[in-house]
DNA sequence: ATCTTTCGTTAAAACGTTTTAATGACCTTA
DNA sequence: TAAGGTCATTAAAACGTTTTAACGAAAGAT
């Protein structure tokens, strides 16, 4: 309080230290980091010596002349729709805060890069060692000048280009978990409702369904709509099928945004679900757990997959690791009320 | 990809753009930056030089001589179970979500502080301009200490020290308008289940609880738990009044982790709600929405204080902005079915 | 024609740390 | 006692940028 008061002109250097210890500035630098062995009465008198000064490392100076920045970004290039959601939480937030702590506790910190415009130049400004990629998309931009340049990259999902690390989701375990859901409660008639980019999520998606429907004699309805208006254009194809009388007695709709406007247009159309359609989504995310009613989804178990990259990642800043890819942990389906029959079939 | 798979030895540096375009380090500094006026002709060589060298500068570097790390960091003291909730999400990270999104705006990046258990300890490995602190208790140490090293810092929420910037939340008016909502439903006894920690919503609404109560004879009945353990500490305490017969037609819960547990309690004891006892919270989260029947809560409009909060710290840190208390936007209440009632009387 | 301004540029200093290579002091071994 | 080897320490170099002060040339004022 006292000493706060004073506008102190300059900041206490290691240098100061040295002095005031009657050391050199090597000795000071070596008694903080521990990086050579020093003589433990000198070290004492460092330690106090720092301790009454005050002393607090330039961080930008250290990290200048290591090279390090103890940082690591963390960046999605879904578009804001789909990745913040009307209340800017939801899938990307929950990977971030995992990744914080597990950043922290190996002493880095983790910088948050939202979708923007020009995340190229975001990016330009931000020092990192590493950075994770939530869901890269095909020829993702980002990822491919992260490589160029050489900064370690891991992605969440599968890249589609062949060499970068990363933790998978397991999109094609989930997709059958929740077709074999569906499934389950009896449907004959399932269409897919999906993302037309060319996100992995998305083709793995789809590559399940089509077998799977081929495998069982379903006819094959895939609906792919742009992500950027992904709730708009999902409640209009829907109502579009719906007054074209095409009947179904489920829908698969991974991306949730999209699944809210489905909803929308069945409800619109006075379709009892689950009991005429049954509905599931992917991620269990608020959209999923506030809809009326609630829909089945699948626990992702982001807390396990961003801790386990941000693992990975410094594992590769450090190259002490050697192994990029990760094992995804086992997700878990949510069943919820979207799809809960009173009176299941027995059989399928 | 050809010039990628050669290992570099050396980072093109603002020397070699130098020597490239020949002329001086500091030209190319001041072509780079704008801050100096430099020859049409020299500044169109510099460019493109750069480009060919595909030169980007070494930010330690730049921050070491600038002083400016261009970094601002988010931080809050709640415990993890209020701060992160059941899935890690919330409040904390919405207002990173914007929080980050403003940032960049401003060629600022945003470095998540998640709740650790040494807070100090973390933040000394973070280089940062200036710091957003969520929610500060009474003596926070954050705080206390990013004013002692004359570190820019703004409290989301207001601060019980004096002398700090601080976007207000309002709490008072929130306790009004979800006090005056439940008295509005007919409730006669209305207790407050709060937190026991000295932060100032707990202080806020606690006081106006009081007051109201005095107000209308009410007597007031408040129950401060720890936060640490809230969801159960709140199921045991409404159990326990419930059991000693003690009843009430309303319940104010303003943590929703404690609205989570109050819930459980009243569901225990066979209570309908919102029939007999109406509940309300303050902050509406996932909890609040997800919890059946959902909770009546008030929409903080975090995207927008976040934003503010973003936008008076980095006017702090240029030293341009001198008004550093800036207003909060007005919280919507949101009426949910926790009490909602069908036939609401008429007069209070 | 000379004196002052303005302008674009530059060489050198500075930012604060870590690392390198060199230096003694002290101990061990022959 | 001399040679060799640890050990803790140090002076100086290096990291890559921005800023400072100085400079010459061109332009304007007297």
């Amino acid at each position: 309080m006292s000493e706060a008061s004073e506008r102190p002109a300059k900041r206490v250097t290691v240098i100061d230290v040295a002095r005031a210890a009657g050391v050199s500035a090597g000795t000071v630098s070596n008694a903080i980091s521990g990086k050579r062995k020093v003589d433990p009465e000198t070290l004492k008198r460092i330690q106090k010596t720092v301790e009454t000064l005050g002393y607090r490392p330039n961080l930008a100076a250290r990290r200048m002349r290591t090279g390090r920045t103890n940082t690591i970004a963390l960046y999605s290039s879904m578009p804001v729709a789909v990745a913040a959601g009307a209340s800017k939480l939801g899938f990307l937030m929950e990977i971030a805060a995992s990744a914080a702590v597990a950043a922290l506790e190996a002493n880095m910190s983790l910088t948050l890069v939202p979708p923007v415009k020009d995340p190229i130049a975001a990016l330009q400004n931000i020092a990192m060692d590493g950075i994770i990629i939530v869901e890269p998309e095909a020829d993702d931009p980002v990822l491919d000048l992260m490589q160029d340049i050489g900064i370690p990259t891991i992605c969440v999902g599968k890249p589609a280009q062949a060499p970068c690390a990363y933790v998978d989701l397991d999109y094609r375990l989930m997709a059958h978990m929740l077709m074999d859901h569906l499934l389950d409660t009896g449907a004959k008639t399932v269409p897919l409702v999906i993302g037309e980019s060319t996100r992995q999520s998305n083709i793995v998606f789809q590559d399940v369904y089509r077998r799977k429907a081929s495998e069982i004699g379903m006819p094959a309805r895939v609906v792919a709509l742009p992500e950027h208006s992904a709730e708009d254009s999902a409640t209009a194809a829907v109502l579009k099928m719906l007054d074209e009388g095409l009947r179904f007695d489920a829908i698969l709709v991974p991306i949730d945004a999209m699944a809210t406007g489905v909803m929308s247009a069945l409800k619109a159309r006075n379709l009892r679900i689950p009991d005429e359609v049954r509905v599931a989504t992917r991620y269990d995310g608020v959209r999923a757990r506030t809809e009326v009613p609630a829909l089945t989804a699948i626990d992702l178990r982001l807390e396990v997959v961003a801790r386990t990259a941000t693992e990975v990642l410094i594992g590769l800043i450090d190259g002490s690791r050697t192994e990029p890819v990760a094992a995804a942990p086992s997700p878990q389906i949510v069943v919820r009320s979207s799809s809960m029959l009173q009176n299941p079939p027995t059989t399928r």
